[in-house]
DNA sequence: GGAGTTACTCACAAAAAAATGAGTGGTATA
DNA sequence: TATACCACTCATTTTTTTGTGAGTAACTCC
């Protein structure tokens, strides 16, 4: 049973409706995403290659979380035919426009 | 009970320790963070005139958040022995440095 | 004495995010 | 036939985050 009124789901509404930092918080904020956006555009392009770099995270939130971020337009996907099939992730335009900014989290990060 | 090596702890240890961004994305991930600091930056600085903005957030919600920027740094607060008692809020340097970057994140999040 | 103001805090409940362990389908190799 | 690879997905549990409702202290005004 969903409660269409839930103080919750009522607050995200409101807050993505008062400011968009809280929607592009919701699209980077995943445990994973940050980290994923990063292999990814330094050619750790596919589920098996990034589960070799973050070898603790679940399957299932690793495939998750690349819907995700497809579903978000921050990157793409290729399927190519091969034996087994491989699939080669890519970031979009708009993926890739947000290295800088997570840059700049990094360093800020490091302020005292 | 605590599990010290729960695997979701362990991975948050992992996560910080390789990359700066997740530490802080948490820092600023909080769901009303981005908001407080808008509206401490704009003189809404107290508890209660974050409520008049934030109608629907939770007191107990409110106080943590702001217990956890003022531990992160990124706001400081000033008690006035008024009465009843005033607590004024203002934002660090830490603080009034992620400004920028938190309108950088709103006009990415427009992009297409 | 009772109500109101400010700035919280606490125990608890509900909702969301992350993790676990197992399973799928196609192919190919031992 | 059995095992292995790749890229997932599912049901379920665990952990974290957010919200609810009530209560506190100190003081003032009626």
């Amino acid at each position: 049973m969903i409660k269409e009124t839930s103080s919750n789901a009522f607050n995200r509404k409101f807050l993505h409706s008062v400011c968009r930092i809280n929607g592009a918080l919701e699209t980077i904020a995943g445990r994973w995403k940050a980290l994923m956006l990063i292999h990814i555009a330094e050619g750790k392009n596919r589920f098996s290659l990034l589960k070799q770099v973050l070898p603790t995270v679940s399957d299932q939130v690793l495939g998750r979380q690349l819907r995700e971020l497809e579903a978000d337009g921050l990157i793409g996907k290729t399927v190519i035919a091969e034996v087994p099939v491989r699939v080669d992730y890519h970031l979009t335009d708009k993926g890739t426009a947000i290295l800088p900014i997570l840059d700049a989290l990094a360093e800020w990060h490091d302020k005292r």
